[in-house]
RNA sequence: GCCGGCAUGUCGGAAUUGGCAGACGAGACGGACUCAAAAUCCGUUGCUCGCAAGGGCGUGUGGGUUCAAGUCCCACUGCCGGCACCA
């Protein structure tokens, strides 16, 4: 009798072995594979299960790849600087340098649990000044290249945590880290020109194997646009208004023009008669939060009192103003068509402005239009010139017949918008710029580099727009690098994404004081083969680092210019209900007291069996239960046939094959659960072969142990140990099937009449077609009583009579 | 509003991409072992009619294509996610 699974001492035992014997071996001539997770923040709560999940497939991933003769570059890290650190640090009343460490230590812990084959001399920390010297480099770089600048305009602000925001970081007008509100504040910002790549981050979204889902919201994101900017001169005075359209086939509906509030020539487009109200409209508009502006409020306006001719067919065009049109999208000017545009219409209904319809419905015109006909589908009509055409056609070819006629020309925009990428908060990389009253903004030389964030007793912060640094006198006033004259520091600070946006180059090179990553490493390592990570970072992170990697690429640091070839996304573990697992719902599930009770190989293989891997999955305890008895019984059959010693059988080694050939299937489609039950399936198999053998054959046994491996390391160790094998299981190779060996001689097929399954026969793999539909007919003959129609017989699936 | 995705037993989910729906697991029920319980092992478990043999129904709803549909097409409903006045 074989001595029973006991998963801690097995683990302990392996756990040590493995620290004096590292399994990931690289001897320079295996190719590599990199396989990335998200690297944490290190927040107070620790890691729950939900955590697990995605470091138990970036590690089942590593491990099936080293089996496949890979060298895994495989690194951990920690993602310090920013906000949710800092606000934790507050809240505990310690300092962020100490509480960093403090959960950085916890969860380190926590991570060595899941026995990942991390390799922690590439640990990175990105507030380590080793680190952030190169995040400040970068910044200094892209400074040169003309790539960040400062600006002044109204950007998102959270009150709450005290900050101005990117674009990306507000979602549906709220803070994406508290919540709150976003207002508008006027405040000079350091930006980074990310538009300047929009055609590339989104024509280079082909190139990527990721989900198809982020990389539509990427291109979503980026939103390019063809039309046309028109110019329609102002009447009775010497000036042009451009107005930018998707929709130039439309031209000759334009009935009133809008312009932004916050429009250069608002102002001045009032008359005498208007120009109280307007003023007034224009101070409303700026008062007006985000959230007020867009939330389908009803629409508001006012008429500067001054027309615009249109260029194609003279018309006069009122211009109004109104918060419905964006400053900083096209030119901030838009022609209106109430008849083809939903929102023009509403105004154009509101305010009582005529509606002509240039596109026919249905071949005729509509009467007592009650909305707008947005397709761009029909023959054009009060159009001049253009009557008759197909709106579709004259949609593309009008840009350039707008274009020879001088009215205007083809152009194209984007919803992407430069980044907001001052923070004006403690916990960050100082930006590394002196403000000189004599040279201007003059950056940190490069050779001074890191600029420390000093250690400052109260870095709470200030709510002005002011940075907690600006208080520190001995830190901002310093000298200026050229002129030497008395100058002030930058005292803003960068936003988290600043060393997450690059910190995966970093890895591999991470004690490299000359550069950010030796030209040798980053050629041999680099870029990384699989990312994997949660999907809430679809336009945030994602879109910075392939931003940073562009920007490194075009400055010559490395060669490639994705920095992710393949992204995986794992799904959510939630609680009950699939509500999100937090500590104020009091759902979260730690995989502490789980590893302890039934060991690090069963809560693996959970987090793996709960459901596909892309899929949210809401976490119940009790399945534990099932995996745990599977590895029981996996131990005990591999036990008990290593004591029997049987020969092998056909059967035996036909079921090999076929396990192989379906496990390694379902692992290269990331179907990871199946992959699970597949193997409770074989195993189930197995044991009642073995009932009737005494045993398994050690060919077989050993087999899964090595498809096992990757999943539930201890376990197969243990047992490829037992089996006599002086070296780790992971020096094994990936086993491969045989085509022919798996072959069975005899399948069983159901034999149906009329698509309804009346019989099953075994037949021989290589049978004819006639006789294959005799002997099914056999099996159901007494219910062939009708006419038979059609016989269809389809090798290995099926039979079906086809009956009147 | 627009754009995606999903819908299968009591529950998590599977289905070789058009070929025996419900694999695997959880739970439940019955049995063996035990003084007893736990663990373990064996069995049953979509609904329904039937004593049984056997039959009917069944993958959100309605229609269609096909010898054959969870899978493809059309329409609809519900849930989830993204974007949200981007002209």
């Amino acid at each position: 009798m074989s001595v029973p699974y006991n998963h801690k001492a097995i683990e302990q035992k392996w756990r040590k072995n493995w620290e004096a014997n590292p399994v990931n071996v690289n001897d320079g001539k295996k190719p590599k594979y990199y396989c990335l997770d998200m690297f944490p923040y290190p927040s107070g709560n620790g890691l729950h299960v939900g955590h697990w999940r995605g470091y138990v497939i970036s590690d089942v991933w590593s491990r099936y790849k080293m089996l496949n003769g890979y060298y895994i570059v495989h690194p951990m890290g920690w993602d310090a600087f920013g906000l949710p650190a800092e606000n934790y640090a507050i809240k505990m009343g310690t300092h962020p340098s100490k509480s960093t460490a403090d959960n950085i230590a916890n969860i380190k812990r926590q991570i060595n649990d899941i026995a990942a084959v991390y390799d922690w001399d590439m640990e990175v920390n990105t507030t380590d000044p080793d680190f952030y010297k190169w995040t400040q480099w970068i910044f200094v770089k892209m400074f040169k290249e003309g790539l960040a600048y400062e600006k002044e305009f109204p950007i998102n602000w959270c009150p709450s945590c005290k900050t101005g925001l990117a674009n990306e970081e507000v979602v549906n007008g709220k803070c994406e880290r508290c919540g709150t509100e976003v207002t508008k504040k006027n405040l000079r910002q350091w930006m980074l020109k990310i538009t300047a790549y929009a055609d590339r981050l989104l024509e280079d979204l082909d190139k990527l194997d990721w989900p198809d889902k982020v990389k539509k919201m990427q291109s979503d994101w980026i939103g390019k646009s063809h039309g046309a900017e028109v110019e329609f001169p102002v009447e009775g005075r010497d000036e042009k208004i451009t107005v930018y359209t998707t929709r130039p086939d439309t031209l000759y509906g334009a009935t009133f023009m809008v312009l932004a509030p916050e429009h250069a020539m608002a102002k001045s487009l009032a008359t005498d008669e208007t120009r109280e109200a307007v003023e007034q409209y224009i101070l409303d508009a700026s008062m007006r939060s985000n959230v007020d502006r867009l939330q389908g409020k009803e629409k508001t306006g006012v008429f500067t009192g001054t027309y615009a001719i249109n260029p194609l067919n003279g018309a006069k065009t009122p211009i109004w103003l109104s918060d419905y049109v964006l400053a900083d999208y096209g030119t901030g000017a838009i022609m209106c068509v109430p008849a083809h545009d939903d929102r023009d219409f509403e105004f154009a209904t509101k305010f009582n402005i005529p509606i002509i319809q240039v596109i026919a419905k249905d071949g005729k015109e509509i009467e007592n239009m009650t909305e707008a006909y947005t397709e761009a589908a029909g023959t054009m009509i009060n159009s001049g010139e253009w009557n008759g055409m197909e709106s579709a056609v004259l949609k593309k070819e009008a840009p350039e017949m707008i274009e020879k006629r001088g009215l205007g020309h083809k152009t194209t925009n984007y919803k992407l918008r430069d980044w907001v990428f001052s923070r004006q908060r403690y916990w960050g990389e100082p930006i590394p710029i002196i403000h000189c009253p004599h040279c201007g903004n003059v950056p940190v030389p490069e050779e001074q580099l890191p600029l420390r964030l000093p250690d400052v007793e109260s870095y709470e912060p200030t709510g002005t727009g002011e940075s907690p640094l600006a208080g520190i006198d001995e830190w901002v006033n310093t000298t200026c690098p050229i002129c030497g004259a008395p100058a002030k520091r930058e005292t803003n600070t960068m936003p988290q994404w600043a060393g997450s946006s690059w910190y995966f180059l970093r890895y591999v090179d991470n004690k490299n004081n000359e550069e950010l990553v030796s030209k040798e490493k980053a050629d041999k390592y680099l870029p990384v083969d699989m990312y994997i990570g949660g999907v809430e970072h679809a336009v945030l992170h994602l879109l910075y680092s392939r931003f940073y990697t562009k920007f490194l690429h075009d400055i010559g640091v490395v060669d490639f210019d994705e920095p992710f070839t393949k992204l995986f996304n794992q799904g959510m573990i939630t609680g009950k209900n699939g509500i999100k697992m937090s500590k104020s719902k009091g759902n979260v599930v730690s995989p502490d007291d789980l590893v302890r009770d039934y060991g690090c190989d069963s809560l693996r293989m959970y987090e793996l069996f709960v459901g596909p891997p892309e899929l949210d999955a809401e976490w119940d305890d009790r399945g534990i239960d099932g995996v745990y008895r599977f590895l029981n019984r996996f131990w005990k059959m591999a036990a008990d046939s290593c004591e029997a010693n049987v020969a092998e059988t056909k059967d035996m080694v036909k079921l090999r094959h076929k396990m192989v050939y379906d496990i390694t299937q379902r692992l290269e489609t990331f179907s990871l659960n199946t992959v699970i039950s597949g193997f409770m399936e074989y195993n189930n198999k197995f044991i009642d072969m073995a009932k009737k053998t005494g045993g398994m054959d050690k060919e077989t046994v050993e087999t899964f142990i090595v498809l096992l491996a990757p999943f539930a390391p201890h376990i197969t160790e243990e047992l490829w140990a037992m089996y006599g094998h002086e070296t780790s299981v992971f020096e094994a190779k990936w086993p491969e099937h045989d085509e022919e060996a798996m072959k069975d001689d005899e399948v069983e097929i159901a034999v149906q009449i009329n698509g309804k399954t009346r019989g099953v026969v075994a037949l021989s793999a290589d049978i004819s077609k006639e006789d294959a539909i005799a002997k099914g007919k056999e099996i159901i003959a007494d219910k062939l009583t009708g006419n038979i129609v059609k016989e269809i017989y389809v090798p290995g699936r099926i039979i079906n009579i086809v009956m009147k």
